[in-house]
DNA sequence: CTGAAAGCGCTTACAG
DNA sequence: CTGAAAGCGCTTACAG
């Protein structure tokens, strides 16, 4: 490796055995153009013979080819603030590798616009990035982009829901089963034997949702698994106006009397709060994500508790695995879980995202 | 940042903005002696308006500070193979970063003899290494050296087994608890009604062994979850030769007629199948590690399930983190958990450690 | 106390 | 098809 006696190391000492200039070795480094197939030939059994492991730190050093990482995330919409923490993160990592000559394109698409979806990601074809982060929302659609990721050989990381058996670098998110499991859990202590939950899913797409459903699947397991035969009135709303909402919370409520508890399976419990005291109910109210308009209500106490999952260090971490896999040849892990944070008017304050 | 219109950046932008050489800048940078306090503050405050992030590639690239990462782990002993894995897993890190002028300094200690850990940790203070890894087997011992390098800021990362409360880097390696959980999953399981557990500890000193305890914990918790009123009988064997493990198997057996079923909570297992087959009992055997004796075991049908933590991972791991903490400046998750593998005769060819 | 120069291991124009 | 030189953003002797 080394200097002692005057030992070359790397690209020179490869230059050096084939008699060639460092920068004919580069060529063949890199299947340039330009070099005989004889000297090319040399090089690399040279290459070879020395089981040359090039010096990363140096090479994007040196380079001044930038790196493009693209990430794909809804915008934050009307219906919810959620995605603005991702997007904080996203910029921190940013911030971090710029000076590594890494730039960060970021694409947004309309989280109720399937079509928008499908134009980012032709857009992000446009540019060929280096890397790819996205929010697999819409499942075809995204199974489709990842596809034609792997077929080019850009590597890709899903943040906030994963699409198994997609050949992704790496997932970063909630374990959505088991946060459904928790939320169980949770149910179990507070409800009393005669007494039953409301579950709600309330998204504009519910058929293709499937990461709300994991929550679901999760939660109704834990009391199959601990043989506790609870009563789970379950309703998706495809609608998410207030007054859609409220309409069919008023019905599931007149129906079922014993209700005592509200899931709602991610972040539009707010808006649930905000039917139930038009309601004039109180309930128990357990929902997803830290999020401005959660924290209020939370706060109010028309929320009872939050599970959150730091969506913030979620998309940090994928650009910064992208970064250390795409520049530095570092291992990634192929799951990487956020904890499951329960947060309730006691601690909230203390909950850095 | 750029190259445009010429500007600079970096080093060479402060130095020019303060009137001085960029070696100058170098020395207030890195607090060396000798400038004079006002350049130092001059040059200081240009470094706080700039908000100047180093270029840790070029920093390490040009560096001839040989970095130095500490690793301490026990020594192969003739009780288990177990530790000939980590050290693969430390060669291979080591093989990776030798290349950044980054030493891996191996250290080892007799897993029964405290003072040869003590030894081991005087020895790496005289070097005063930039990182450790280290497997806390004397949690005592392991506490006052993670302390004292607290104190001189030296970061450090657990392997195996955690010690809580420590200011680590980062904990590499299974959940203790929740791998005894698991295990007593399998058993609930497998065994009948009237049907009862073996539980052995085997080492030379128990009393210690956070560890094992942390397993039997996980393993107990899991009946009382459910409810399952599960016989447990419970052996510290303080000797590992065979004679005294196979005379504490026979008092058990022949006092609880019972047992069908025994759960070693380390590595230790293949012994137990040893004595076994020795007293000519046919019991079901679930332990720990894949190491040669116990795949041989379990091939041989005398043992029934191995759970297994990728002990190779983990130490490559730690070593990895530390340099992409220590050079790179990356953050580290404070917890690292590995897969809970189960290993059985049907897919142990297809483990990869 | 300070500066000028060389060099870390690469890549990138440029010239031939 | 190939080489010589400059440079990436730093650190390290060395000279004064």
């Amino acid at each position: 490796m080394a200097k002692k006696d005057g030992q070359l190391s790397g690209v020179k000492e490869i230059a050096r055995r084939a008699n060639v200039s460092i920068g004919t070795v580069d060529r063949v480094l890199h299947n340039r153009a330009g070099v005989s197939p004889k000297t090319r030939d040399k090089i690399k059994a040279i290459i070879k013979e020395l089981d040359y492991q090039p010096n990363l730190l140096a090479r994007r050093l040196a380079s001044k080819k930038v790196i493009h990482i693209a990430t794909l995330i809804p915008t934050v919409s009307k219906d919810t603030s959620f995605w603005s923490q991702p997007l904080q993160g996203i910029m921190r990592a940013e911030a971090e590798v710029q000076k590594y000559n890494i730039k960060v394109d970021k694409y947004f698409f309309d989280q109720d616009d399937k079509t928008s979806f499908v134009n980012q990601t032709k857009k992000i074809f446009r540019v060929k990035p280096d890397g790819v982060m996205l929010s697999p929302d819409f499942v075809d659609e995204a199974t489709a982009f990842t596809n034609k990721c792997s077929k080019l050989d850009i590597p890709f990381v899903f943040i906030d829901s994963d699409i198994e058996g997609q050949n992704s670098l790496s997932y970063i998110g909630p374990h959505l089963y088991d946060s459904g499991y928790l939320a169980a859990n949770l149910v179990s202590y507070i409800l009393r034997e005669n007494e039953s939950v409301l579950l709600l899913n309330i998204s504009q797409r519910m058929y293709k949702h499937h990461h709300l459903l994991r929550k679901e699947e999760g939660f109704r397991a834990y009391f199959i698994d601990n043989s506790l035969n609870k009563k789970i009135t379950k309703v998706d709303i495809k609608k998410s106006d207030r007054h859609s909402i409220e309409k069919e919370i008023a019905a599931s409520l007149t129906k079922n009397k014993d209700i005592r508890l509200i899931f709602v399976t991610n972040s539009r419990v707010s808006l649930v709060a905000q039917c139930l005291k038009k309601l004039k109910k109180k309930l128990i109210l357990i929902g997803y994500d830290f999020i401005e308009e959660n924290i209020k209500a939370l706060v109010d106490g028309d929320i009872d508790f939050l599970i959150c999952q730091k969506p913030g260090e979620q998309a940090y971490k994928a650009v910064m695995s992208l970064y250390q896999y795409i520049v530095l040849n570092a291992t990634v892990d192929r799951m990487q879980f956020m904890p499951i944070d329960i947060i309730t008017r006691e601690n909230y304050q203390f909950y850095k995202n």
